[in-house]
This record gives structure tokens, sequence and C-alpha cells, in this order.
RNA sequence: GCGAGGGUAACCAAGUGGUCAACGGUGAUCGACUCAAGAUCGAUUCGCGCAGGCGUUCGCGGGUUCAAAUCCCUCCCCUCGCACCA
């Protein structure tokens, strides 16, 4: 059968495959590849096929050079989403149930289902398994698992026990974002508006009016000094409550955020806004001032009441300015207390004035005030009767006297609103206790990783200033959550272990997940793990014989060669999991690389599953055959630059590799003699065998792909033309097509399986060596030959496009052994600039004169224009070039369809002649 | 805003001082084969040129150099990350 039938060959390679790529320990060197495991919620698109791909390419070169190579698979079910998922789809939300029924192509029984959250992941993680591996991808399934396996939560419990006692795990309170519908934080991607919005932590500034207090929420307390009114809304209604006993003043939505943030609040009466104008009240920092009205105070932000520094705060200068142009508070001035450089008396005025605003409604005004906050703070001093310290300085002075002395409080707010959850609610924040944290921001940690990952191999290398980035800039991360799936926290078992801090050193896991499963989960205390990773030995461990063998399988796989993630995940997994391994495993065992991807487009638009924008893998590889989209993948882009899928180039990837079938098919018979131009093959495809070597050792596909296709196919073509006329291809052909299959083979495996067999006649090339470039086939001779040919016959076609006449004959000329030797000293020559004086230096040469200095000056050129590397060979040794004509006469006069001269440029009468320099011969038509 | 990466001909993309008018691939046009279509093969694809050449190009502008897509500076634009989420 030589028909070209990708389906059918991937039915062939499957049936020999089923157990191939499990792989135990054993005397090779070991590889051992692992990428982050999917969140299976949903199915594969091309994307996520690239993703596995990569490694897949990698892990097949390296068991092909002979390595005992692991790649194993699992799959990460723990967290929330799938929750939410399950949620919609029993609530029959309609973008949902369009998404699985229709996209992703859920039979309705098993939608039906889907209100049980497991089944969702159970479902796509099989689904994972059976498109992975129609897509040939190379994995060890008997290690497979899932993160709510049983023996997986005893692995991460003991994980978690280490980093406990290592300090690295502390309880805290926190301010989050939350929802009191959904009674949950809320996450970024929860959020319908307000994805931008920081929680800003402001001091409340405590003022006395009559037998309560009105809190106005500041993050200038050291302002207080220069505070000569508050601004209320009288449109607002605002409540009289007892906040932790004593009563405050503050607006019915800070009323509730404050009952969130650690306070007792419980609400008296409602009070009209308008009731508060004009009454005065009182603070020992700033002494009595009024309350004004102002429409824009917003009772959701904070407390609903601010105080006002119109010498500072342009907002406050022209709300006070416009009042008192009313004819209103005339008696109100703004009274400065920072003095800054590059402003007035009163820099909100300076500002504001320059600015030329006139409306409190200007757009610029946030601009504004965000400048006078800046330059106030990095280079302002207060005045020297409130203290004369820097802003920076008295700020945090301010605040704490005040939360000592005059009952401030802290409140947390966001800086931007409105902040709302997918639920249609007002985001709030909260404080929530008993939460858990993992302390990266510990700077002894943060060394010890970041010493670690000056030891690490990263590709591309680009990436490392990134990583070193994220390692600084890590701060405590919350690792516990209230709601989802996953291992419960040991010392608050309410609490489950967060998904991303259950993914960490799981790699480590892959090496025993097959064995660990024959024992029951209830023996495997910490003290078993122990034993299998850290070799610590202890009484009464059981099933020691298993526990050994795991031993061993650690040993021998750890740590791991490679972790392949997308780019994305560097400023969280990737890091983390840096963090985890150097808390838990000691200095051999931590891991040695990292490979990041990019991104993947779809005909040039990101590829988005909520966006529909995805071609499903499983679609991909029916209608292309699994070895296109594979071939497709990896030729189009490096791992780590963004890809983009378009099927026009995927059909035209198809294409290709039904010619290399064709080709191999054609060729892989041929029995004739060997001619020159065989051996020109051999040589040039040595260097194919090299370059394609070092790509894949540098995770360089589509390097890879140029050299092992693109390169051999050009080959072919020149070789082809090259045969002489009524010669078949020589049994050189049937070499080349041996390493050509083996060389293409990590990338289109079932097509090269199939036709490894026709031409091996057994065994699978997913398991033959790798070729190595054989030295003694390269001849730098023949191929310098090849090329001066090669070039003369595009010269000889340019210039017959270009005068449009058809010669009589062609004479080509080449260069006379003087020039040669110019050619040869400029080429040997360390400066070239003055090379051309010595040459005229010498008898013979000055006797040419002019003539000499300009062939001198055209070899510069020509050596500047030639590779370095044919330059080289010249030099060393050059070749006879009538010879080489002579020889390729035939095939001159075949290509041209004329009569071909060869002569020497001295001999020739034709002016032209004269032209001739090494390397490019004089072209005489007649 | 902060951090990282990037802008190359119709499109994708290689290319980090002279091998560069710029690899390769797509698309397009022409030609061969064919009754025809498809597939396949060959040629062309910045401008000019009836002799292998010249001119102008690598986000914009400026600089360094005998020589710049490549090095330096200003600016413009794009992508990714900025966390309690996989």
């Amino acid at each position: 059968m030589n028909a070209f039938d990708l389906g059918e060959f991937e039915k062939e390679a499957q049936e020999q495959w089923t157990h191939a790529f499990e792989s135990n320990p054993s005397k090779l060197e070991k590889c051992y590849l692992t990428v982050a495991y999917p969140y299976p919620s949903g199915a594969m698109h091309v994307g996520h096929g690239r993703t596995y791909i990569v490694p897949d390419v990698i892990a097949r070169f390296w068991r092909m050079r002979g390595k005992q190579v692991l790649y194993p698979m699992a799959f990460h079910v723990t967290g929330a989403p799938v929750i939410g998922i399950s949620k919609r789809i029993a609530n029959k939300d309609p973008k949902t149930i369009n998404l699985y029924r229709d996209l992703y192509k859920v039979p309705q029984n098993v939608l039906d289902e889907f209100a049980d959250p497991l089944t969702i992941v159970r479902h796509f993680a099989s689904e994972y398994q059976r498109v992975m591996t129609a897509c040939g991808i190379s994995i060890d399934w008997r290690r497979r698992f899932t993160t709510v396996d049983p023996t997986y939560s005893r692995f991460i419990e003991w994980q978690w026990k280490h980093l406990y006692e290592a300090g690295h795990v502390i309880k805290g309170a926190h301010p989050v974002r939350y929802c009191t519908v959904d009674d949950n934080p809320v996450g970024d991607h929860d959020l319908l508006e307000g994805d931008t919005a920081e929680v800003i932590r402001f001091t409340l500034v405590m003022f006395q009016y009559s037998d309560a207090f009105i809190p106005t929420a500041t993050l200038r307390p050291e302002t207080i000094y220069g505070v000569t009114n508050l601004w209320a809304n009288p449109n607002v209604t605002y409540v009289r409550a007892l906040v932790d006993g004593s009563a405050w003043i503050i607006s019915k939505e800070a009323a509730e955020k404050l009952a969130l943030q650690d306070h007792t609040v419980e609400i008296k009466e409602e009070i009209a806004g308008r009731d508060l104008i004009d009454k005065m009240v009182s603070h020992p920092l700033c002494g009595n001032v009024p309350v004004l009205p102002a429409d824009f105070v917003d009772p959701d932000m904070a407390t609903g009441l601010v105080m006002s520094v119109p010498a500072h705060a342009p907002f406050d200068y022209i709300a006070l300015r416009d009042l008192q142009n009313a004819g209103k508070y005339a008696y109100i001035k703004p009274v400065p207390l920072i003095r800054v450089e590059g402003y007035g008396g009163i820099p909100a005025q300076d500002a504001v004035e320059r600015a030329g605003i006139t409306h409190q409604m200007d757009n610029r005004m946030d601009a504004l005030t965000q400048e006078i906050y800046s330059a106030e703070f990095s280079k302002g001093r207060l005045f020297e009767k409130y203290g004369g310290k820097p802003v920076r300085v008295a700020r945090d002075d301010v605040a704490v006297l005040m939360i000592e002395k005059y009952g401030s409080k802290i409140m947390y707010e966001f800086d931007t609103r409105p902040v709302v959850c997918r639920c249609g609610n007002r985001v709030k924040v909260k404080i929530l206790h008993d939460q858990w944290f993992l302390k990266y921001s510990d700077p002894e940690w943060k060394k010890q990783v970041s010493s670690h990952l000056s030891d690490m191999a990263l590709v591309p290398p680009e990436v490392r200033l990134e990583f070193e980035r994220t390692v600084d800039w890590l701060k405590d991360w919350a690792c516990t959550r209230r709601v989802g799936l996953g291992t419960r926290f040991p010392w608050d078992p309410t609490q489950l272990i967060e998904p991303l801090s259950d993914s960490t050193i799981y790699m480590a896991y892959y090496t025993i997940a097959h064995k660990i499963r024959e024992i029951d989960p209830k023996l495997l205390t910490p003290e078993v793990f122990d034993y299998i990773f850290l070799g610590k030995e202890s009484a009464d461990l059981p099933e020691k014989k298993k526990l050994d063998s795991m031993r061993v399988e650690f040993l021998y796989w750890y740590p791991y060669n490679y972790r392949f993630s997308a780019k994305d995940l560097i400023s969280n997994h990737l890091t983390f999991q840096l963090f985890h391994h150097v808390a838990i495993f000691p200095k051999d065992k931590l891991p040695q690389g990292m490979v990041v991807f990019g991104m993947g487009l779809l005909n040039g638009a990101k590829m988005s599953s909520s966006k529909g924008n995805v071609f499903l893998l499983e679609d991909a590889v029916r209608d292309f055959g699994a070895d296109t989209v594979r071939m497709f993948l990896m030729g189009s882009a490096e791992p780590w630059q963004d890809f983009d899928w378009r099927n026009e180039l995927v059909v035209s990837t198809k294409k290709q590799i039904e010619r290399f079938f064709n080709t191999v098919i054609e060729s892989k018979d041929a029995a004739g003699e060997p001619h020159d131009i065989d051996r020109w093959l051999l040589s040039r495809l040595q260097a194919h065998i090299e370059r394609t070597t070092e790509a894949l050792s540098n995770f360089q596909t589509r390097q890879a792909l140029q050299e092992a296709y693109f390169g051999i196919d050009t080959d072919l073509k020149w070789y082809r033309r090259r045969l002489p006329e009524n010669i078949d291809g020589s049994r050189d052909l049937h070499t080349l097509c041996s390493v050509w299959i083996r060389l293409l083979a990590p990338f289109i495996p079932f097509t090269a399986e199939h036709l490894w067999k026709k031409i091996a006649g057994e065994g699978l090339v997913s398991f033959s060596p790798w070729p190595v470039a054989d030295k003694r086939l390269v001849n730098t001779r023949i191929e310098l030959a090849e090329e001066l040919l090669s070039r003369t016959v595009e010269d000889i076609e340019s210039i017959e496009k270009l005068i449009q006449i058809t010669p009589k004959s062609i004479t080509i000329s080449v260069a006379p052994a003087w020039k040669h030797e110019i050619f040869l000293q400029i080429a040997n020559a360390h400066d070239r600039t003055t090379v051309i004086k010595e040459i005229m230096k010498d008898d013979t040469m000055r006797r040419r004169g002019r003539e000499a200095t300009d062939a001198a000056k055209q070899c510069t050129t020509l050596i500047h224009r030639l590779p370095p590397q044919v330059v080289e060979s010249l030099a060393r040794e050059p070749i006879n070039e009538a010879q080489v004509f002579e020889a390729a006469k035939k095939f001159l006069e075949k290509e041209f369809g004329v009569l071909v001269h060869i002569t020497d440029a001295e001999s020739g009468k034709h002016v032209k002649a004269a032209t001739a320099l090494p390397f490019k011969p004089a072209i005489i038509f007649e």
C-alpha cells in the first residue's frame, strides 16, 4: 500500500504504541520532561495541542538519542471554576449551555450529569486523554492521577506539614474584595466591573459633632492642620449608628461596609444630609470647622463624608471657591501647611489657576489632584509650626498619633468604583480572619529561590529577567479557600488548600503515582513520604518493599529536567513551584530548567474559549490528520513565540508531508551507482543532521523543521536537476531516506512510523537511533564546486532574462591565475584596507597597473558578498574552476539548450572576459 | 501606572555590524503537464535597467561607524503579567 492516507497511518501506529511510552528506571541516562497539567473544564483546542506537542517532540527526540524519557500527565481538578460551571448548567444559563452543548459537543445525557462538578472534570479528563493519544503524544498514562485522589491529598498534607514547620505558612487577617450575596471573596474573573480597582487603606479622622463622631476618610492625615470645613451631601440620607459602642454619623453604605471590617454596627436613626449643613464640628488638631454642602460627595465612597483642605486639594479649593462666588462663606480662607518646590503659597490654587480650570467637572481635575499629591509627597515639607517634617514622614506620624490619641480607625475602600460582582451586587471590602498565607514575602525564602534560579536553564533566555522580577515582587499568597474542590487545610479543616498552592511539587508525585495507588491512603502518613522523597528512615513504615521501589523511582527521575508552560504562568505557578521546591527538597533535587511558551492566535485573533474563538483539537486532527497538526504547530513559530492557526497554511503543511511521503516511496528502492552529485547530497545531509540536532537540543522546533524538511527538500530539487540524463537516483538516496524519516519522526511520527516499516522492515522509528552526522561524508570540495556552478547558473539566467535574446552559444571565461592570487591575498589579509598596497608592491602586479588595482577592488567587494564559509574554503584550497565547468558542460548545455564553451579569460578576445573574477567567471553570450 | 517582550516587504516570519534587496513559507501572477479542473513542477512577486548592475527600503525621527534592519538616544504603536484565579 503506497497511498498517502494519514488516517490509516494513525491507526497503524496507535496499535503499536499502546504501552510503548511507559517508562521505568533503567541503566540509561534519564530525561524527565513535564508540562503544566490541564484543568479539564472544557474541550481541548489547538492552543492546548501545541502545549503538549512541544514537549512530546522533545521527548521523542531524546528518546531516539538513547535517553530514558519520562513524559507524564495528570489532571488538575481542584478549585472553584467547575463549581460555577455546574451551577450555571443546572440553572440552564444559555451561554454556558451553548458553549458546552454546541461548541464542546457534549452529548445531552452527559450534560445532564454536569450538575455534579466532579462529573465535568472527569468527562473532560478522559476526553483530554483520548485526544492527546490521537495526537500521538507519548505519555506514560500509568502515572495519570487527579488532584482530588485521596493519595494525592495525603501527599499535599505531607508537603504542607513541612512548609508549616519551616515557617512558610502563617495565619493573618486580610482585606479582600467580598460579595455579600455570594458570601465569598471575589476574584478578578468574577468581576463584572471594576477589575482595575485596588483596595486602599484610609485613615478615618474623627470629628466631634455634639455627642457623636463624624469620621472622614483620608489618605493624607497630615493635612488635618489645614482643614477648613467638612463636606456633606445635602441630598444623601446619613445614619447615626453605634459603631463599637460609640455614636458615628456616616452614610448608610458606610455602615454596611464597616460591619465587614471588624466593627459592630448598629443603626439607630436616619439623618438627612441637609440637617448637617452649617453645623460645627471639631478636631483637636484643627479646632472648630463648619460642615458645608457639596453634591460631589459620594455616599458610596468610604464614610460618605470628607474633610476639606482647600490649600492642598484642588477639588476642595474649587468647591469652596464656587460657594464663595455665590456669596457664601466668604470668611473661610484656605490654610496652607506644606511648602513644596515649584508651587506658590497655596499649591492647589496655584495648580488650578495655572491649568486654567474654572469648573469642578473639568476632566483634568483627577490628574491635577494626582500631580499635587505626588509633588507634596516626594518633595513637600510641613511648616515649622506643624513639626517641619517631610510629608512622607509626617503622613505616617500623624496617622499613628491619630490612632493612638484621637480615636482614628482604619477603613479599607476601593480607589475606583463601582466594583460589581458577576451576580450584579456591589463588591465591598471585607477583612477576612483565619486566612492563611504562604509567606512568599520572606526575604530569606526569596533569596534561596533567586540563588537557585540563577543555576537554572531558562528557555528562551529573555524570560530570566521576568522571573527575577517576579521573585522580588511576590507578596504573601492567601493559600486557603472556603469553596471549591481540594485538600482540606490541616490546621483548619473548614478550609481548603488553594488550587495554585496544591500544584507546586506534584512533578515529584508523578515518579511514584502508578505505585502509590496500591497502598491504602490511610497508611500514607507523613513518615511514608519522608522516606520516599527525603530518605528519612522511621520505625514501622508500612509496605516497606513498595516504598523502596518508589524511592528508587524518585531517585532515578528527580529532579525534572524541564518544565514547560505558557508564559502567563511566570508570575504565579512557575515561580511558586520554585519556592516550594527549595522549601522541601535538597539541592540535588531542585528543578533544572523551564521552557516558556507563547500564546495561540486563531486567524490573527486571540484564542478564547469564552468568546468561542477556538478550533477544537479533535476537529483539527480529523480534518487534517494528527501529523499535519503537529507539523504545523511546530513549524509555524518557535515554542516561545505566539503562533497563528490559519487553515490555508495547515492545508499546505499537509501537502508538504505528502511530498515527503511520495519522495521517500519513490526513492527508497533506488539502486543506481552514485555520482559526484550523490556525494554532494550526502555531504549536505550531514550538515542538516547536525543543525537539526542542535536546533532540537535548544527546543527550536521551527528551526529544526526548516533544516530537516525544507533544507533537505531544497537539496533534492538541485539534485534532481543535476542528475545526468537517463540516470535514476543512486542507492545513496536510500541512505538519505533512512535519515530523513528519522529526522522528521519527532514531528510527524505517524507518517514516519509507516515509512520506517517500509524501509527498515521492523522495529519502531520512535525507538530507532537518531542520525549522527558522519564527518567522512562531508566533502567541501564538491560542495564548493556545486556552489560555484549554481551561482553561475543563476547569473546566466538573470542575464538571459534581461537581454531577452536567445544566444547561439555561451562562453564561460574563468579568471586568470593572477586574479586568484589577488583574491587569496585579500581573503587571507588581516587588514583588508591596506592589503591593496601590499599587493601592488609586487613587480608583476605593478606592471599590470590599473588592471590589477581594479581587480583588487572588485575582489574585495566580492569577498564581502560571498558567504564567509565559502571564502574560507577558497582561501584554504582554491578550486580548479575550468575543471568544474568542464565536468558540468553537459548539464549546462541541457539547462540552456545551447553550446557551452569554457575558456581562460586571458586567452579570450571578448571584452567581457576581462570582468572574470575568482568564483565569478565572465559570461559571454554570442 | 508598574514590570517583561516586541514592531522586517501583500501576509506569516528568519535575520543582531560587512554573507542583506534581506532565508523559508503562504497568497498572487505567468508558464509546463492536462480534453478540462485539481494535484504536481518551474518562473516572477520594492523601483529602474536589452549584461550579471544601480537606486530606495526593515514603526517615526536623530546619532555612532569606512559600513546599520542589526549599536545608542527621543517619540509612536502592539502583546503579556500585575495575584487570592486556572
